[in-house]
DNA sequence: TCACAATAGTTGCGAACGCAACTAAATTAG
DNA sequence: CTAATTTAGTTGCGTTCGCAACTATTGTGA
């Protein structure tokens, strides 16, 4: 690739450094925070998200809608992340008294349960893999970086 | 959720920022660069990284199974991306010479067109999305982070 | 009030990709 | 040299999830 392009500003060392370490880890970090929690609960991030997110609603319940916000989820997408949720009887559905177009995901005790068991087991393999490598240094300088590129990307 | 249990270590504030601002960002951080390049060059960022790695290989080709550890892709989901990728005519497979089991990625003189078109518009989006909103400091500091949990990974 | 628009959610379809099973070729053991 | 093993790659099947189209319900403007 030519680098005698005049008008393209390339990375240079630094710049590309941390694009690369960044890019090149997310990926297997992910991986394995993943595998992690598939071999110590039988779950997905994406499952333990949605029961995160329904043990700190209000009366365990959250509109569909806003649960797919949270999670950067399409409606559709979000459909189908709770067949599965409903199906191993960790989520129940309910139609809002409110608005009846409204379903509303519902956390059941074995859901709760379950998530009460996977919880521990989550944070040992984030501090593993995340922030057991970090200094107290590290994690600040780390959490005002990815706030300012969260806060560019909403721009 | 319980946070009187003995045994876990939870997260401190400290810990739980970082966490958080880094897992909330790369999300929507890979969803911008993603859609930048789709909008811009109608591919996807799993195929740049194919006509990127041809590109810096010997003769621009390269075997499938060293393009898959590259990636991070399975034997079969590197087949079907490298079909994708042959359709369109950016790739041709070849059979080696010296083991005939292996196949050959090729880079065609079209895919290397349009890896020349994309590169300045990617590295454009990496800048807008990631790379300008960090100091130069912070860069150094986030290598040397992710560097860090990138080792302690391959353990 | 009554048509029209906006909102909530589901479904069919398709794309991407992992796993397991398979073929083919090369390597190794006896 | 043959048989067993290893390695490279493809294919069938299943899972996840986005898009577009659809239904149902609520909100809105004349």
């Amino acid at each position: 690739m030519s680098r005698t392009d005049e008008k393209t500003n390339w990375l240079n060392k630094t710049e590309m450094a941390a694009w690369i370490s960044f890019i090149e880890t997310i990926g297997d970090l992910q991986y394995s925070l993943d595998s992690d929690l598939r071999e110590s609960c039988d779950m997905t991030s994406g499952d333990y998200q949605v029961l995160v997110y329904l043990s700190e609603s209000l009366d365990r319940r959250t509109r569909m809608c806003d649960l797919a916000a949270r999670l950067n989820l399409t409606p559709s997408g979000l459909t189908r992340r709770l067949d599965g949720l409903v199906k191993e009887g960790s989520v129940t559905r309910e139609v809002s008294t409110k608005d009846r177009r409204v379903q509303l995901a519902v956390l059941t005790p074995q859901g709760h349960r379950k998530l009460v068991t996977a919880a521990p087991l989550h944070v040992a393999s984030v501090r593993h893999r995340f922030i057991d490598r970090l200094t107290t240094e590290q994690m600040k300088h780390l959490t005002a970086a990815f706030t300012s590129i969260r806060e560019g990307l909403s721009e």
